[in-house]
DNA sequence: TTGTATGCGTTATCAT
DNA sequence: ATGATAACGCATACAA
């Protein structure tokens, strides 16, 4: 088995007291000891059972992750990339607790007392999907994705959704498109609420009237873009230009333009939202606006950390900004 | 806190003896007793704690993995999918051990071990990369994706590349295609050096003599596949097809083909390896060899289970069958 | 069939 | 400054 507290112990010729203090870093005791001890936690490799920790109150350093989508989402996957990296520096470890169904019997809050995880992370739910009273009433650190919640010691953290469609809105006025359509997401979810009204702010800012015939409600997905596009090409006044609530969602929209006979962006300017790798590589290469998953993720860890860390945070809420990436979904409109 | 055995030993008026011996499915405890000790349980919503369990021995249900790639890697994003369904069929969570670094002092293996975690999952790394000495030593039961390490308690699953590639040969030999190059990938690769295995054998069965020109070492990007492929296409006698190691070397070939005034597949045919979600989003769509993401992911952590499960088990050495999917980036040979 | 007692590896309290 | 020792929550050998 692996060396233990005690081995140590034995070996520096001194009490597991006195080991377990010099790792923990009090200053009550003796620096030639101290020295001593580290020597041979070295040379014996020791590393302390985590189990044992955690089990005297101590720290678990874990974090647990909630999901509905699975780890291999493509938004979610790229946002890991930055988790990852503050996971480096603050020493956690990423637990993915595999609920074994999704039955009335399993509670993922349990099974995070149980591992004794110290904060949690959740994505792709929307408010009314499940109750996260019991979540928020566990008083485990907590961060939402992509969802506001703000309660207890729970916070959020999300793009700039709003602010990042506001400008899509103002970049295809400026190539003179005034019919534009507005392919929205899930009518219900957080994020695609604020990306309607982003969308909303940007005509208004432009004096162009809202109406309720050029927006559609998908569900992020390529084939709900496809179908929705087909109904907005329907209409008497075809729009000019799409914006999209997703990357995936434009290139649908892309393909029910093509399969009408129109072009991209010769007919039609289309924009996405997300840039995910796909978004470059389509033809046209679609322009859209590029979360920063990144710094979601690395923010994501950072704040749960602090949660952890001050017991009397208040709830975090923490708003990324986006950017415009311009490629070739776009052109001026048409005649 | 949480409720633990104590508490439901109290309300049900047994010992805690009792209640671990209901909860570990001894038979030697009354079915009265059992059934009113079930019933707090549930009542109570106890659930062990693993810290404990772990520490007195017992299973830690956990499984770790280990990446060079980040969790993000498109290819090993896929195989997520798979796991987390044997995941939740098995009861193990999944831990992602962040190192803190990449210096001599960190060792996986003790984190490993500090965690108590009962199976190891690598991926990314090939022979060279490091010692995989004190894994295998630990006696830790692991599974390496695409190496093929075979010792102790350490087996390795991959898809059969070598097949995949030879009937990928065969379809373009099918079109008439004799000037067949072969992208590959890292030349110390072991998925790789069995890719060019498997196009060594293609050309054999179609007698088409081997040529160390037709062949360029790439490292699986789309960066290397655009740069290799402006070589290939310097050659005096230019191939008429390219048959690449990866997804993204092949949409990197076509780049270089395209912007070399040629067209896919009027001049070159093109296929890819793995079927990532982009590759039926290039254009032309792209033909390649499927890798069954979800099996591997899948079969690697039964394979693990049943690793732990069973000290005896030979090391196994799983071969998921791939799949030829015909696109649009293969055409009859010219002229 | 049930309960008592011990130990897993660590931290923390209290003596010394 | 250092060392016994009692927890932490659970499983198990052994006693009853």
């Amino acid at each position: 088995m692996a060396t233990n507290i005690r081995d140590v112990a034995k070996a520096a010729g001194v009490s597991v007291a006195t080991v377990s203090k010099v790792l923990n870093g009090y200053t009550t005791v003796n620096a030639k000891t101290r020295e001593r001890v580290l020597e041979f936690v070295k040379e014996l490799q020791f590393q302390p059972n985590s189990a044992a920790r955690s089990l005297v109150g101590r720290r678990s350093m874990t974090i647990g992750i909630f999901l509905t989508t699975g780890l291999a989402h493509p938004f979610f996957a790229q946002i890991l990339t930055g988790m990852e990296q503050a996971l480096k520096a603050t020493g956690y470890d990423l637990i993915y607790l595999a609920q074994l169904s999704w039955n009335k019997d399993y509670s993922f809050v349990r099974h995070c007392q149980s591992r004794n995880v110290e904060g949690v992370v959740v994505f792709g739910f929307q408010h009314e999907d499940m109750d996260f009273e019991e979540l928020i009433e566990s008083g485990i650190p907590t961060l939402f994705i992509d969802l506001d919640v703000k309660e207890g010691r729970a916070g959020y953290i999300s793009s700039d959704n709003q602010e990042g469609i506001k400008r899509a809105v103002a970049y295809i006025v400026g190539l003179n498109h005034r019919r534009i359509a507005f392919l929205s997401g899930t009518k219900n979810s957080y994020v695609g609420g604020l990306r309607l009204e982003g969308y909303r702010e940007g005509l208004k800012l432009a004096d162009i009237p809202y109406s309720e015939s050029y927006v559609a409600y998908g569900d992020f997905t390529k084939e709900a873009g496809y179908e929705r596009m087909k109904e907005l090409l329907a209409l008497p006044e075809r729009p000019t230009a799409v914006i999209c609530c997703s990357d995936m969602s434009a290139v649908g929209a892309m393909d029910a333009i093509r399969h009408a006979g129109l072009s991209v962006p010769g007919d039609i300017s289309v924009i996405g939202f997300d840039d995910i790798e796909l978004a470059s590589h389509v033809n046209p290469p679609l322009t859209t606006v590029r979360q920063d998953t990144f710094t979601i993720g690395k923010r994501t860890i950072e704040l749960v950390d602090e949660l952890i860390n001050d017991e009397g945070l208040p709830p975090p809420e923490a708003i990324v900004p986006t950017e415009l990436v311009i490629r070739g979904s776009c052109g001026p409109a048409p005649e």
